[in-house]
DNA sequence: AGCCTGACGCTGG
DNA sequence: GCCAGCGCCAGGC
């Protein structure tokens, strides 16, 4: 039973990460996977995100080097890029400008308080 | 217990 | 720059 407290936990922290993702920055899986304490826990994310709810900012997530997870041909595809171009985001081909738009955590958490959100659980 | 699957990531061709 | 392979962590059956 525990394990699945556990799990909850696990599943808890990854939605805080994301929901800290800044208006009009993209963070990718592995990233995100990482500040919410998982190294190797992309896909762990991808699973969050498939049931998670649609309060969350999941646009902002994206696969490693920009590129939009889901299949060019998914409407759930041109769902995230329009909420990206809603915040400013510019998708080409699929992908974003993670040089530009690219989450770079560290400024807003240094400032505004460090991954406290991160910390707490466990 | 074992095998398949997945909104991933990295390396190499 | 696209595709294939392989590694990775969990969950569903």
């Amino acid at each position: 039973m525990k394990d699945r407290l556990q799990a909850l936990a696990r599943d808890a922290r990854i939605r805080q990460v994301i929901a800290a993702i800044p208006y009009g920055c993209v963070a990718s899986y592995g990233q995100v996977a990482a500040l919410a304490g998982l190294p190797r826990g992309a896909r762990l994310v991808g699973r969050v995100l498939r049931h998670a709810s649609p309060a969350l900012p999941w646009h902002r997530v994206v696969a490693a080097g920009g590129r939009i997870a889901v299949a060019r041909s998914s409407p759930v595809h041109d769902e995230q890029v329009a909420r990206l171009h809603a915040e400013g985001v510019a998708c080409r081909d699929g992908k974003v400008d993670v040089a530009r738009h690219g989450w770079r955590p560290g400024l807003d958490e240094l400032l505004w308080g460090p991954l406290a959100f991160a910390e707490g659980e466990d």
